[in-house]
DNA sequence: ACCTGAACACCGTTCAAGT
DNA sequence: ACCTGAACACCGTTCAAGT
């Protein structure tokens, strides 16, 4: 399959003949992304995830020294994947020349632009359940958001806010991605916003106690129509954007 | 020492002399929540809680069917501490003899009280960072944070919402102040944040390549100050409110 | 009913050994 | 250097047994 052309085998290569079972950092990771985002979690071992390489459990930690490693190695490569498209939503959401809008850039472009960073960050944490719960876990080491981080602030601060306010924004933003990401992943968890999750939502409010519970019971409909993800997270993100970019 | 008055022993007391180690659920529970929030989520272990109530490990299970009972039974109790304090803050800032404003409830009035509930649930997530982790293992089976919801979907409508922008509104509220809380203990766990973690925060970022990371190095002391919990949450769900209520 | 201790099937990781 | 298998100290939980 991937063999090379057969050259003259005049003696048997002195090099090295490739590796048994060309097993590398890249492969271990592939291995341990999938197996976080497929099987959960609690199901993220060492022994599994050995099994799914096809290899025996030891041999991971010929490349890595332990699980803590992976872990920080997965978030660090989850993270730098939001980096790179993000900042092309934002080159072509903040350029001069952007089609529609050709001689205004005026202070609405870095809005579109930092809403389309959140965005991205958002849809990546969401596809990915398994980094918030790395992120709830350990410390992060590595320079892992920080791409995005400076991207965002570049944004705020173009938008004419000082620079204490552009620090304060771009925390909050990233507080209400981190939390809008983790809600949805945690319902999607439940079994619920998926397809007919919504309608299990309602009848599970609506057959709350009415006595204790009016509000929740009377907007049981409009509550379980909010879960649905992107967009509920658009509209929260709409409306922080309004208080820190506009009359605020 | 609890030894009860030594009452005339004319025979030996038909009724239970007490069981002899009075465990029951709510020991268990008070030492799982001081477990968890002491010694963290990896250090909560059902042979570590025994030890903690100075029983065999097998007791626990004669009042809880496993782990994950306690878990779900440590979420309660805690999300129900919210529930409490907040429906007296709301009580305070949403009465109309409310000292201050004798004659004038207004559409103000909600608004206060709304901030004030968001506030108690973010210091209840910030002070027991467990129950976050706890959050986001597993599914949310009882009415657990249902109080809170309830109450602030009817400050929301009150303030005049429509029904479907005070449920986006509600969940918007939620879902920010579970990613602040988390951010905050994330932070905490750290080891920044705290005293002089501000400090060395600062110098992270400040040490980073600027070629790369031009503002985030420049905004350092800003970003910095941002991290101190409550006050950031503060600023983050003053500008929610604006656009939640305000002119969006 | 309440509690115990041994035992089982897991887990991450160490270590001596193989190629 | 890369990989293996046995072994160690853990974990949650079952089960038979004690009071």
């Amino acid at each position: 399959m991937t063999k090379p052309p057969v050259h003259p085998p005049t003696r048997p290569t002195p090099r090295r003949r490739t590796p048994r079972n060309t097993l590398n950092r890249e492969r271990v990771l592939d291995a341990a992304v999938s197996l976080l985002d497929h099987e959960g979690p609690d199901a993220f071992t060492m022994r599994a995830l050995a099994e799914r390489l096809g290899v025996g459990t030891m041999a991971v930690y010929t490349h890595f020294t332990g699980k803590d490693e992976i872990i920080d190695a997965v978030r660090e490569r989850l993270l730098a994947e939001i980096a790179l498209p993000a900042a092309e939503h934002a080159e072509h959401a903040g350029h001069p020349g952007h089609p529609g809008h050709p001689e205004h850039p005026g202070p609405a472009e870095p809005r579109r632009a930092v809403r389309a960073l959140c965005r991205s960050v958002y849809r990546l944490l969401a596809d990915h359940p398994s980094v918030l719960h790395l992120l709830t876990r350990g410390p992060v080491r590595g320079d892992e958001g920080t791409a995005v981080v400076d991207r965002l602030l570049g944004l705020l601060l173009r938008s004419g806010m000082d620079r204490s306010a552009a620090a304060r924004a771009e925390t909050a933003l990233m507080q209400y991605t981190v939390g809008a990401a983790l809600w949805t992943a945690s319902g999607r968890r439940r079994g619920l916003a998926h397809q007919n999750g919504g309608e299990r939502l309602r009848t599970r409010f609506a057959g709350l106690p009415a006595d204790r519970f009016p509000h929740l019971v009377d907007l049981a409909p409009e509550l379980a129509s909010a879960q649905d993800g992107l967009r509920q997270y658009e509209h929260g993100l709409d409306a922080l954007l309004d208080g820190l970019l506009g009359a605020g």
